[in-house]
DNA sequence: TCGGTAACTTCCTAACTAGTTGGTTGACAC
DNA sequence: GTGTCAACCAACTAGTTAGGAAGTTACCGA
């Protein structure tokens, strides 16, 4: 069995004594975001959340319409975050990838429920990341025909090397698995860091 | 919805007409196979495993033990099956990953099994595959030592490098999402052969 | 030919699950 | 006060699910 996912990032297990709507919204959006990254959409019961956020199932239905609706609201808040959190730095892709790999150990809810959503939600990217990803994108091309970064690699590949290099020592890595020690924290931003530059230098 | 995987490596659809508990094993193998990748644990139904079978769940408990047990034996035959197919040639990790792309492009149960297998299995890499990986990290470690190979990197970390690389366009990536046109497969396999180039020289 | 056994199947069920219904409760305006 | 409406909830339903029980069929050696 896997045991569910913390998040802790808002303070939104506490009940309040007063009828709050957006306060139950934020509720069930903690709780099913939790038990969306432990189980997935087919694993993720909905009694369990409504039960986490001290609401009921027809509050679930009522806020979001459905169990995949809730995912997705789960998903879109979690892309949100993401850039938010953490812009893109064109002029320092070595750190920009150094950093998502920190986010990616502080929060490994993010990169389960990114991956559910390949898996377990239609065969095309979310309208939601695409959007998210495109201006990021945009911006590297640009960077490249001004000749402030190397034009080695198309600027889609680029960014996407950065971010699985970023996820190496993520738990939701394709590969086969890890043998046994952990590198530090340091050396594993070191080796990122190296990687990204290493890419960019040729 | 997403449509149930096709695997087609072997003819295990066919159901003989005399009694072969071996076809029925491998029918059902193969029936869970295309479940489980399409669906995962939580998602996959044990009757339609059954019915893809032409045999019926009472087999699959007999044979296999139950639904997880089922997956095990699903992601040992995976693992087993990719360690023969694509030996790992330590003296060049370019052409490497740009085999191990071409596989999960060709294969892509194969990348969605595994993800599942780290999402919806255990909290720690699955005994077969740090089986089959470990003498190739051996492998590259004692390249590096008799200096054949880049210490750039440590082993592990150079490996699980490639492997990531080599699943950039894999439907299962843990990044965000694809913007557009991909590029050609040629163009593809260029660009994973040229970072790993870019890896090991530094 | 017959008895034993491995392979197979049908039928069942207890527990569970997403989604709904119909009604209750509290806050707030007037 | 009292009317109103959004927020909330317990109980229910209809369908599904993993797993098992109990019996049937084919094969094979003696």
């Amino acid at each position: 069995m896997i045991p569910a996912m913390s998040t802790d990032q808002l303070v939104d297990k506490v009940k309040p004594v007063v009828r709050d709507a957006d306060a139950t919204r934020a509720r069930l959006l903690g709780a099913a975001r939790r038990e969306f990254a432990a189980f997935g959409i087919a694993g993720a019961r909905v009694d369990r959340i409504a039960a986490e956020a001290a609401s009921n199932k027809a509050q679930i239905y009522h806020y979001f319409g459905g169990k995949e609706q809730l995912f997705d609201a789960v998903f879109a808040a979690v892309v949100d975050e993401v850039v938010r959190e953490l812009p893109l730095e064109v002029h320092d892709l070595p750190g920009y990838a150094a950093r998502l790999a920190e986010y990616y150990e502080r929060r490994p809810d993010v990169l389960r429920l990114v991956t559910w959503q390949r898996l377990e939600r239609s065969t095309e990217p979310p309208a939601v990341a695409v959007k998210a990803i495109k201006p990021k994108i945009a911006e590297i091309a640009q960077a490249q025909a001004d000749g402030r970064l190397s034009e080695r690699y198309p600027a889609d590949a680029l960014l996407h090397a950065v971010m699985h290099i970023a996820s190496l020592w993520a738990a939701t890595s394709p590969d086969m698995a890890w043998t046994r020690k952990l590198p530090s924290v340091v050396a594993r931003r070191r080796i990122v860091t190296q990687m990204v530059r290493d890419l960019l230098a040729g």
